[in-house]
DNA sequence: ACATTAAGTTTACAACTGTAACTTATCTTT
DNA sequence: AAAGATAAGTTACAGTTGTAAACTTAATGT
């Protein structure tokens, strides 16, 4: 698995990878009659997706005749990773905190996610900042209250 | 504030976002210069993520006469866990926690934040499944290993 | 070996984005 | 009131994305 860090996945070439991550490898007709399933998608579309994937390094096809197979060159997880801390790059570093508190609040989590979660807290905690200041503008170190 | 659920914010607008919802409010010149030094953009370009701000409802002009006020009308915080949870409604639910680790380990939190956070922790862990399935595709519940 | 079918590749095209020039309307200053 | 300076609004244009038709090549059944 290779760097996903630099590999842009579009919002629908990322349900495409969905799926191929997993069943861990697939067809192209798997691969069609899945994304018709779960998004209605014709069959060009799917095949245009996946070569836009494999034009950007995303997925590779392996064999030698013609079903080929297509399989994941990013991982799962670190392109989950990556795009997260995209999205939180982009925020006020002031509101990380309630945001992530927000998805916590709303997503499931299983009993050992929370654990691990509640571990890297502790130690986190050891050595964390009285605030964290607000990285919107030069110069302005706080945002206005919450909203 | 209204409905942040509904707006679209495209990257560059999100950036002239920050910049507004930091300020509170501003003036197109204001507004302006801080791109420009922000992000070394035109005043054109201000011009038109302003505009199209305004035009889907995230910023509104009031003011009689000509330097305008400008201010947000989505807010942020809401705005941020909008757009925090669009991103996890498209991702694994299987692997979310693992992400928000991730999320977690690399991210600046107060001590305030993780306080916050161990308290949602501890009250969800109450209730919490054993494990979370993976919803990735009809009928498979499990996805490979962690990679 | 040929027709049929399935797999893979190219091309298309409108909507959306990032970026900015050009134009018009409105203040301000003389 | 006319000129000059600003602010606001319109138009532009190439690149990306979502969606899919059309075309080409390789396998399969007869």
């Amino acid at each position: 698995m290779i760097d996903a860090k630099h590999v842009t996945i579009t919002d629908s070439e990322w349900e495409v990878m969905r799926a191929i991550w997993t069943m861990g490898q697939t067809t192209s007709r798997e691969l069609i009659d899945t994304m018709n399933q779960l998004e209605g998608w014709s069959d060009s579309t799917t095949k245009t997706l996946l070569h836009r994937l494999i034009k950007k390094g995303a997925v590779e096809q392996t064999g030698a005749s013609r079903p080929f197979t297509f399989k994941p060159v990013v991982g799962e997880k670190e392109s989950m990773s990556a795009a997260a801390d995209d999205l939180f790059d982009h925020m006020c570093a002031m509101r990380a905190g309630s945001t992530i508190a927000q998805v916590i609040k709303t997503r499931e989590l299983s009993k050992s996610d929370i654990a691990e979660l509640q571990k890297i807290l502790a130690e986190k905690a050891k050595d964390a900042p009285e605030m964290v200041h607000c990285n919107c503008l030069p110069g302005k170190m706080t945002c206005e209250e919450d909203s």
